[in-house]
DNA sequence: CTAATTCTGGACTGTATGTTCCAGAAATGA
DNA sequence: TCATTTCTGGAACATACAGTCCAGAATTAG
């Protein structure tokens, strides 16, 4: 007994999230939400919970997918050290030039306009940029003993993305 | 004839940005501006005009005193290139480590979070980014032929405020 | 002191927001 | 087919917000 879901929750989320990225947590009104998901309020509601609780989401399924992607690549032994590194900043260039995306990084937005407000957010996102440094500094040891350090090349990379946002 | 102003334009201004500064635009209310500047809105409204026009005046005079004193160091003929590069980070630390300054950058803040939705914000933002940039590249040069990158640099600069507002 | 002028802050208004709630639709199992 | 259960979308609600407006206070010039 009992009707079934009429949407797939995974592609909802998806759907929320890039709301949630390209206008932050305060701009993103209902609305917006309704309308990117193809759902009503109830729905929602039922689903997720309150807006706080869809953020919440929609950022922890970027992180777990992104930066998790991003974390296989800096500790893909197959790779030499340093090609790790350039991967990551040229994915990232790649996103802005070829696909002329200018969301910038769910991460740095959230770590900007929410994780200061917000207890539950700021958890989350200074958790996530642990695991980074860590995966970072997993790249920089395979590089051998050269004395970079992690969060100079975090601290670019996070960088870069904000000038993407910004449209550089 | 006429009374005058009973309070100091630029010291309430330093007071609005601030509040932006911590807060974010649409996470401030007029309600926290009149409380930050000890004025009403009549006042407010009377001497700068609506809630956009004080964020655009909050930021600005932020980016002409900021931004101006990171240039002025940046492109110090007084100073070798290299120091002036460092004197860029040593700064950034010091106000995290010592003032505990967990604003971040005002500039980068507004870049992520108002700048894609503000054209008048996004021009002012890349504006001085650019600024930013070129600042950069002259002490880059100061340094000799070394291949150094401006944007790099920036970056750099900029993900370390990302991080320093997150609390790393 | 009086008049004129400007500042000042709170009351007021219309709008938009997040959330709750419910009546009806839809789908399943018997 | 029918009953039951769950989903669904919109109506209704309280609240908070940006912005307007005005009556009175404050200050200066004469």
């Amino acid at each position: 007994m009992a009707r079934p879901r009429a949407f797939d929750e995974t592609e909802v989320l998806r759907s929320l999230e890039d709301v949630f990225w390209r206008k932050g947590y305060e701009a993103t009104s209902y609305d917006d939400l309704m309308r990117a998901s193809g759902l009503g309020k109830g729905s929602l509601y039922a689903a997720f919970g309150g807006k706080q609780a869809l953020y919440l989401a929609a950022l922890t399924g970027y992180i777990e997918r992104e930066i998790g992607a991003l974390g296989a690549i800096l500790m893909d032994d197959q790779l030499p050290g340093p090609a790790r590194i350039r991967a990551l900043f040229d994915e990232t260039v790649r996103a802005v030039e070829v696909a002329n995306d200018r969301r910038g990084c769910f991460l740095c937005n959230a770590a900007i306009d929410q994780a200061a407000h917000d207890p539950d957010v700021g958890k989350l996102v200074s958790e996530a940029l642990n695991a980074a440094r860590g995966a970072v500094s997993v790249a920089i040891n395979a590089c051998g003993p050269t004395a970079a350090n992690a969060d100079g090349v975090l601290a670019s990379f996070l960088g870069m993305r904000v000038l993407a946002r910004s449209g550089a």
